[in-house]
DNA sequence: GTAAGACCTCAAGTTCACTTGAGGTCAAGC
DNA sequence: GCTTGACCTCAAGTGAACTTGAGGTCTTAC
């Protein structure tokens, strides 16, 4: 592989990306991006990357685990480079998911004032204790989920 | 201290919370709630606690942090149990909070098509790479944000 | 030709918000 | 009186997404 056949460094990438090295070494070991190798062994970045990596933060920001960003990953065609139209096409599958987590936080503003507001702040009466499965993207690490367990209210 | 002197044993709590026993204990661990004790050492819940929990669960899918949510709490007044008022009044600092965040995904959908649809993806000029500091609630640990270090564009 | 800086690997550390487990105590019912 | 289940403490583990560090190699510039 000659050194600079339109291919970049890792520092490149990072520099540009503004993502970390260290990053784009562990986005390499869990796949979700690829390098070739100097004959060195150093890593050399096709141009594509940028966009990989571009896709890879944006799908963060709405919420995707970069578990669920690789299997979106491997929707995309192995054998050429991804054209724009494949990119939109992954990216239009987050539409919903961002819909559904903006519905959501409508919904707990609007429930604000009135619930905490009017002291309830009940458990199994007050909309703001039903998150049901859309606690994408609050914290991390194992953790219950309030569900069907939470089931009493506060007053007597 | 009377056994029952109205007081709620954990396993009641988390119960009628829906948040485990080893939760509680984290809390109380980390000073967000407060708990008396029975002459053998258990603890013994005040009817409180269960408006307190309720007010850190609701905090957490707004995006604060257990950190932030000590501080909230910390506005409550110490010497008396809390009014509806006195919560009424914490949960409405959580309005701009929320404005912001539903703010940034809108704005994140409203790019989205136009952004990577047409395929440009940039780091620079696309506006689905300005997260400043809106990475609130995505992931956890240390980590770099996006921020001025991304400063260049995919294409040549 | 050599010094500096960019890069390499691999293992271990970090943060957050908890959970799990070991080893033991307490309280209620029979 | 004894079993059972709820509870106790304290230390260590978990998962995600990386970072940090140690110890070593490559490349470039002078």
């Amino acid at each position: 592989m000659s050194p600079n056949d339109d291919l970049l460094a890792i520092g490149e990438v990072a520099a540009r990306s503004g993502v970390a090295p260290s990053a784009l070494r562990f986005y390499e070991s869990e796949g979700l991006i690829h390098a070739l190798r100097s004959d060195g062994g150093r890593r050399l970045y096709e141009r594509e990357v940028l966009r990989r990596v571009a896709f890879i933060r944006v799908a963060q920001r709405i919420g995707l685990s970069l578990d669920e960003v690789r299997s979106a990953l491997a929707a995309l065609p192995d054998q050429r480079t991804p054209t724009s139209k494949d990119w939109a096409r992954l990216s239009r599958q987050w539409r919903p998911r961002l819909d559904e987590q903006i519905g959501m936080l409508v919904a707990l503003r609007d429930q604000l004032t009135s619930c905490i507001g009017c002291g309830c702040l009940s458990l199994r009466a007050c909309a703001l204790y039903n998150p049901d499965d859309a606690a994408a993207g609050l914290g991390s690490g194992p953790r219950y989920l309030l569900g069907d367990a939470a089931s009493d209210v506060i007053g007597r």
